[in-house]
DNA sequence: TGTATATTACTGACTGGTCAGTTATTTTAA
DNA sequence: TTAAAATAACTGACCAGTCAGTAATATACA
């Protein structure tokens, strides 16, 4: 392999080798992922991870913080942008399915239920930077939506948490049951229906 | 440990090694958990493990097996046994947080997505036999509803998934996130406005 | 410019520990 | 006494992490 020298090169290919260690952790869970499969995948021996990361759970930290927490700042940022409480929900429909089709999340997600038990700190951190996070800027939305009379809202949490439902079961589908499936979900008419139900459930009678 | 010499005694044995092979399965994951740990657990030493079991693999499967199927059945009669299809939907959402607070489900499902990528014919069975089954009977509910125009339904398979959605979320929630939190998620109160919110978006306007 | 020396990214064989599965032995109950 | 049931010591494969060695690049100096 090439050598990195720079400190570019050098943060390359840490992100390569994370890049690397989703694949083969989400394909074979944390314990039973091998270092010297995350290496060759990566396209260095394994030596060169120690080089990189500490140890094998050095990895599996640096792998769950490279993702998701700085998307959910995003998320915050469209949300407030947005001109009423129906139209941030429709702009957070048509996020969610790209989220669940062109995203590492659902791998991410996998990984992380999977292994929960091995890194409650990890989960815990997650949790509070990305869950809570995430619900509370939905919870935020549903009360304008409410206060402002242009929605029905009786628990705002707990509607948040139905509103971002779809996505994790969706999220799991395509993890779980959709490897080599002819007939995938269609996950843009799955959000599409969301949106619409969502919205009628939620709007003055 | 006392022997189990009658063919009762063995299926009690057996039964009692499947109940701990779940509980290490979950907190470890299937690679991690220590067959070692798995005997303990259920009172005796790992040779007795094999003499009920030939592998892991055989545990794992036999586990899988053990729990869900028979209860797929269970739901479709109850399903058929409402007048209307917004009684049956309200009897669905009564029995969803007690799958969620008071069987193995959630456990069972944490087992499954983090093990799915090693055991890919257990996922394909278990599809078959418990989830489209059970995606099957809400959708025949749904379009039942549909024809007697108790029910607006533009696509009963999707809305299907979007009605099971919140049980998953709250599953896969309580078994990651809630493992020793103060405060756990309400789900009787979840599943009450989910049926509120579901009932009033598929009524006609 | 070319050559000697120093640096450092990288490699892969090795070690120590772990664990699935086996088997020789012991226990128990009929 | 004997046969089934259970045990525990054992084996061999596997893998995280280490480290002595290699080679590519940088630096120093003529």
């Amino acid at each position: 392999m090439n050598r990195a020298r720079t400190s570019h090169a050098k943060e390359q290919r840490r992100q390569a080798l994370l890049d690397a260690a989703l694949d083969e952790f989400f394909e074979k869970g944390y314990t039973a992922a091998r270092m010297d499969d995350i290496a060759s995948r990566a396209g260095v021996s394994k030596g060169t991870v120690y080089l990189y990361f500490k140890s094998k759970e050095q990895v599996f930290h640096g792998l769950i913080n490279s993702i998701a927490s700085p998307k959910i700042q995003e998320l915050e940022v469209v949300l407030h942008s947005a001109g009423s409480a129906k139209e941030a929900l429709q702009m957070l429909f048509r996020i969610m399915p790209m989220i669940v089709a062109h995203s590492p999340m659902p791998k991410l997600a996998k990984v992380l239920i999977g292994d929960c038990n091995a890194f409650p700190e990890v989960v815990c951190h997650y949790r509070q930077q990305v869950i809570d996070r995430g619900i509370g800027a939905i919870t935020q939305l549903l009360e304008a939506g409410k206060r402002s009379g242009e929605l029905q809202v009786a628990d705002a949490d707990l509607t948040a948490r139905l509103v971002i439902a779809p996505m994790i079961y969706a999220a799991i589908w395509r993890v779980v049951f959709e490897i080599g499936v002819e007939q995938p979900l269609n996950v843009e008419a799955l959000f599409e229906l969301h949106d619409s139900m969502i919205i009628k459930a939620l709007s003055a009678d």
